[in-house]
RNA sequence: GGGGGGGUAGCCCAAUGGCAGAGGCAAAGGACUUAAAAUCCUUCCAGUGCGGGUUCGAGUCCCGUCCCCCCUACCA
């Protein structure tokens, strides 16, 4: 085979060296360098599009086939967004602090920062392997101290705005990780990272108030173009109800009045007149006060049994409800004094829970069926008040529904002073602090006395103290009793100022979530030394246009980030209220695994096929049943990018990403189908090798007006693999006409192809000796009259049945399409027509009998 | 239990209410080749989970039902 790229000759498709030729230049010639507002070569004439992927961990063990599927999808957008005249912002970064780095520095004493270095360099390899194009300019790293300055500086503002606290709170501790979690970082009990068990301890930490932005966030999601999954996760985790919360008043049997009035939260006050008991959760402070000596024993047992019980354990627990009579009453305020009804036994059970509402609950067995469950297995009153959906036994509410009775008894119980409507949300304050190294240090100082110990006083550092560097460390690893290892850096810790005062820094660190709350705003602006961001970047950038990233952040990140940026808004700091206008959930990419009859997982590598496609296991010889599942070390079923590229290059990688199915759906990586996207560059190629021509052949011209309209409608819609399945039809096309494209033919589809396999375009787009930079061609425009042939045949139906069809021009007018019907079925049509529908240069339909 | 998303050829996946098939994989046959690979050409394949309804016409809209995936779950 002849090697050579002068056109004429046919050489071999020589992706290794295009791609690497390629990738050299557009480094070379900072293709993909964007400017914004106040930099030089800004063209403000421009419309602007922020397409952002959310950035990743470097982990150590490098790009996953899962990344490039979502990163695939928003450079092709970019891409074509630049074609279409956009300034496109495409910037990438790293989201470096986290645990993994510090364990491995707890295990082999690197430091972490050495350990991101080379994870950072080994991503970014990778991804410039890949061809993104990305503005490299902008890359952004949470873990350099130029970057954390900034982290710092917003946590001021937040401070400032007094929305955040320390708070000596029950949080979640997992002592395999020495370090506190938020919320949202535990499930079930465990941690989300690492699944260590966890448990609730009262710690001095943190706090973020993004309880007071619960509304907003809750409002504002309606109009974000976001996936309808991700809105309702958020709602469901703002977990906004009303209701109503009212008082009630403990006593013994007798009804004397023993404590504190307790308030319960409720949705349903109007089912006042069915409360039969009360529960209090285990950990309410009250259940001590009131409990009578009889039951306290009992009622200590149980409560010393609910704290042991993990929150896992609970929740497997929770079809056999348990509880315990506390021996104490409560007075129902809606019945007057003497009313037997009035005084309804207190309860302490571990399915209401301290962390919602106000941990105590008014109980209505007809109402409720965790209620109602409770009280047969206790035999408590059930007392009937629904009937229907009526209201009865209920006085003033009888005859009522809910949408009627709800509001009336709430104007009841204000009027009467003893409760108030009440919005409730589930949204808890943001645990904000972590027990780590590897973390951004708070840039707060505690006032200390002579004796060295807190006051309780705290500062904040000055803006030009910041950055607060993290300090240099031998032992990461956490001290004993949650101290954190900053603890050890005494040298750090100690910090004197210009009056000669003695302060100590804050020694607990922020969570992995604060440099990805803000690291969008920049990207806008990633060398500012003297602000975070500049305002006028800041206007023309925001929001962001396109943001692409997994489902598993839809109430972490998505919810932090979204919260800070209220806040930067509310300080004047940004325009918009809400930073990330479209938001799409890229599907996983799994893989296929191997289950046996018994439903044991059986290595990919110990499994062969059958001819007739069925599987075996290599060892045993049983069968074995082909399913997806996530990629992992075990199944030995994990793809690395690398090797793909290596066997068929970076092109032929994107586009199979692309091209697996929608954006949206997750799907199998099946080695199988890699050479038929491998085919389509080759014949691609193919193509271009026969030189250019002069003369314009009618179906090549009318594919490429196809495929010019139907890549760019589709692309509008992130319709990525059929985009593709146009430009491999526009290539059959081709390849079967046999004759060359002519230069303008040539020109056009190099410009459709660019954003899918970037590096082969622009090899074409030089071969074919076309001037200009590609990367930033015009999109062409497609002529409708070329877009459809000679003559159609249109479907000729009886009764909405195929019965024949009628070859006419594509123009024809519809009493024309009728008459030309009419010839060609007139051997079927028997009987009256009675109807006739004409869609002209779709179809005609003939309704008889 | 609640929420979100899906069921179309052997497989992945397309189809503004208008000929069920764009594209790819696999399979079969052929061309080229000493042979194989690669490449090229040709061919094969379902009536859209199931049952109703609306319509001239339904994969698409409506009602019911079954199955699968994801998220969430004693939230008062």
């Amino acid at each position: 085979m002849p090697v050579g790229n002068a056109l004429g000759t046919m050489s071999e498709y020589d992706f290794t060296a295009i791609e690497a030729r390629w990738q050299a230049a557009w480094r070379e010639n900072n293709t993909f360098a964007t400017r914004g507002p106040g930099e030089e070569g800004f063209d403000a004439s421009k419309p602007k599009y922020y397409v952002l992927d959310m950035f990743p961990y470097p982990s150590g063990a490098g790009l996953h086939v899962g990344h490039p599927k979502g990163y695939t999808a928003t450079d092709i957008t970019a891409r074509y967004k630049r074609h279409r005249g956009f300034n496109v912002l495409h910037p990438m970064g790293w989201d470096a602090f986290g645990l993994p780095a510090e364990q491995y520095a707890i295990q082999t004493g690197t430091h972490p920062a050495v350990t991101t270095k080379a994870n950072v360099d080994n991503f970014r390899s990778q991804l410039q392997a890949l061809g993104f194009s990305y503005d490299w300019d902008r890359e952004v790293n949470t873990t350099d101290p130029s970057y954390y300055k900034w982290t710092q500086w917003i946590f001021k503002q937040l401070y400032q705005k007094g929305l955040a606290y320390q708070s000596e709170v029950p949080v979640w501790w997992c002592e395999e990780l020495g370090t506190v979690l938020a919320n949202e970082e535990v499930i079930d009990g465990r941690s989300e990272r690492g699944s260590h068990p966890c448990v609730k301890k009262p710690l001095r930490q943190w706090m973020f108030k993004i309880t007071e932005y619960a509304d907003r966030l809750l409002a504002d999601l309606e109009d974000l173009d976001w996936p309808d999954s991700v809105k309702a996760m958020q709602r469901e985790w703002i977990g906004r109800s009303e209701g109503a919360e009212l008082a009630f008043q403990p006593a013994t049997a007798e009804g004397v009045e023993v404590g504190e009035a307790f308030t319960v939260f409720t949705t349903r006050p109007d089912t006042l007149y069915g409360a039969t008991f009360c529960v209090l959760s285990p950990e309410h402070p009250l259940v001590d006060v009131i409990t009578t000596p009889e039951q306290m024993e009992a009622v200590s047992e149980y409560r010393e049994q609910a704290t042991r019980k993990s929150e896992l354990e609970r929740a497997e627990l929770q079809k056999d409800k348990t509880g315990v009579f506390t021996g104490a009453y409560a007075l129902n305020p809606i019945f007057p004094e003497g009313d037997p009804r009035r005084l309804i036994p207190i309860w302490t059970a571990d399915y209401v829970l301290m962390s919602y509402g106000t941990g105590a609950i008014m109980c209505v067995p007809d109402g409720d069926e965790r209620d109602h469950e409770f009280a047969e297995k206790y035999s408590l009153e059930i007392r009937q008040i629904l009937d229907g959906d009526k209201m009865v036994n209920s006085d003033f509410l009888d005859g009522m529904t809910k949408e009627e009775s709800i509001p009336a008894m709430i104007a009841w119980l204000e009027e009467k002073g003893l409760g108030t409507g009440k919005v409730n949300f589930r949204l808890r304050d943001w645990l904000f602090s972590r027990q780590r190294y590897w973390g951004e240090p708070f840039p707060i100082l505690h006032e200390i006395d002579a004796a060295g110990e807190r006051t309780g006083e705290v500062k904040l550092a000055a803006d030009e103290d910041l950055p607060v560097s993290l300090p240099e460390l031998e032992d990461f690893t956490p001290a004993a009793g949650g101290e954190p290892p900053l603890a050890r850096a005494t040298d750090w810790v100690t910090v004197v100022d210009k009056g000669g005062k003695t302060w100590k820094r804050e020694v607990n660190s922020m969570p992995q979530w604060a440099g990805s709350c803000w690291y969008y705003l920049r990207f806008l602006d990633p060398h500012n030394q003297g602000a975070a961001w500049d305002r006028e970047k800041e206007d023309y950038w925001m929001p962001v246009d396109l943001y692409v990233g997994g489902a598993e952040h839809a109430v972490l990140h998505l919810l932090y980030a979204r919260f800070w940026h209220k806040v930067l808004f509310d300080c004047g700091l940004v325009t918009h209220s809400e930073p990330f206008q479209k938001l799409v959930n890229q599907g996983m990419v799994q893989s296929y695994a191997f289950k046996n009859a018994a439903g044991l997982l059986v290595p990919v590598d110990a499994v062969t096929e059958n001819e007739d496609g069925s599987f075996f296991a290599q060892e045993t010889g049983e069968a074995v049943e082909r399913m997806t599942a996530k990629m992992s070390k075990s199944l030995r079923n994990v793809i690395n990018p690398d090797d793909v590229i290596t066997q068929y290059g970076a092109d032929t990688m994107r586009l199979y990403e692309a091209f697996m199915g929608p954006v949206t759906a997750s799907a199998p990586w099946n080695p199988r189908d890699l050479p038929g996207v491998f085919r389509f560059l080759q014949r691609t190629w193919r193509v271009y090798q026969t030189g250019l021509g002069e003369q314009c052949n009618d179906d090549v011209e009318r594919a490429l007006h196809q495929a010019i309209k139907k890549v760019g409608h589709d692309l509008e819609q992130m319709g990525y693999n059929t985009a593709i399945a146009a430009l491999m039809e526009f290539i059959n096309a081709a390849t079967k006409a046999k004759v060359p494209l002519t230069a303008e033919q040539a020109a056009n589809f190099c410009i459709l192809l660019e954003p899918f396999a970037p590096h082969l375009a622009e090899e074409l787009w030089s071969l074919t000796n076309q001037s200009g930079e590609l990367a930033y061609a015009a999109w062409p425009e497609f002529d409708a009259s070329k877009l459809v042939a000679d003559t159609i045949e249109v479907p000729v139906q009886i009764n909405g049945k195929l019965r024949a069809r009628a070859v006419v021009a594509p123009d024809v007018s519809k009493d024309d399409l009728e008459a030309a019907a009419r010839e060609v079925i007139a051997e079927h049509l028997q009987g009256e027509v009675r109807k006739v529908i004409v869609v002209p240069g779709r179809m005609v339909n003939f309704v008889v009998g």
